[in-house]
DNA sequence: CCTACCGATCGGTAGG
DNA sequence: CCTACCGATCGGTAGG
């Protein structure tokens, strides 16, 4: 009974975890990462604010936690749905249109949860730099991969290593993210994938 | 008399202002337009707090008189040394190499100022967002200007309209100015470098 | 998980 | 331009 009453506090604990997170993704997603403080985030949830504060330790730790559901949803929501078409320019495609889809369906008002954490702490060093710059390099990573195989298939005609594709490409990506939010203006996301499609055609 | 103790003291006002502005961009590149306080500002210079404010009238004057600063140097830097280069193509590729020139030597070390203050205040409201939208778009301007007359000429290759190829270019400066900030690896720019140089390649 | 508190700091103001 | 102050808010801690 004692493990019994310990699981159930620890499973209440992740739970209130969760529900905690959830409402503060979406509180950094108005007001970014640093903007956000404890006291806010405990009247959202009606919660004490040593109470938030001791479900994550620090506030370092509540931002690294948000940066990982961040992680999880652009996971879902790009990357996943991508792996239905064909490794090589197939799947190099989908994932920039579902990149593109991601940032104007506008689920953080910031735009690409990563491409404005990585702006506001690229001067800076720590964890949350670190953190963001591993998931940034892994997102590139995957677009190189397959840039290789297109390119090794001759799937498109490019003239030069895929590391540059790759980083054209999502460059691009978070140049046109930043863009479209700072004017709102759908067309410039539209010019982007009208690009990006042309470049990756045979 | 009372009119030259007049500009004498307003020019004594303005030359202050000058310098404690130049100490508030120094602060500002480290750690944003948001994060730069009043209090810390004027302990860099010296002033008492209130002496600081009064010589803007509000933090957001403070924030906006930063902002035409480095727009300033940025003119500077970047357009008007490019400006010896004829209209067209020619004087495309200039502005490319002297924003990412200006972004590697990091005379902000957030970058290029513009873009992450542009993805701070992206999902936001206010004076401060505006203007830099509209000197993002004066900066896209010129390049889709420059653009135009080189397709017109048939200066090189390109199927599609200026602003295409305008924002293209944009895209992947900005892009790259925050993944090079983000993993401070240069050979982030020089790949850009010579992706854009090839580009604009008869 | 709570109340109650800490010292530090914020932007801004009063009054001179 | 200064001193001296305002109320609000910050991240974090003590003690339960």
């Amino acid at each position: 009974m004692g493990a019994d009453s310990a699981k159930r506090m620890r499973s209440d604990g992740e739970r209130s975890r969760e529900r905690i997170l959830e409402t503060a993704a979406s509180l950094a997603a108005v007001d970014g990462l640093y903007r956000l403080s404890l006291a806010r985030l405990a009247r959202a949830t009606g919660m004490s604010k040593s109470g938030v504060f001791g479900l994550f330790g620090s506030k370092e730790e509540l931002q690294l936690a948000i940066i990982d559901r961040a992680r999880s949803e652009f996971m879902n929501e790009v990357v996943e749905p991508s792996l239905i078409a064909r490794a090589g320019v197939e799947r190099l495609g989908a994932l920039c249109e579902r990149f593109l889809d991601y940032v104007e369906r506008r689920e953080w008002p910031s735009g690409c949860f990563f491409a404005s954490v990585a702006a506001e702490v690229g001067g800076r060093t720590g964890a949350i730099r670190d953190r963001i710059a591993d998931d940034q390099k892994q997102w590139v990573w995957l677009l190189t991969e397959n840039a290789r195989h297109a390119l090794a298939n001759r799937e498109l005609e490019f003239d030069g290593e895929p590391e540059l594709l790759a980083l054209e490409l999502s460059t691009m990506l978070t140049g046109a993210d930043i863009a479209y939010l700072l004017h709102g203006d759908l067309g410039i996301l539209n010019l982007i994938r009208m690009s990006i499609r042309s470049r990756l055609m045979v």
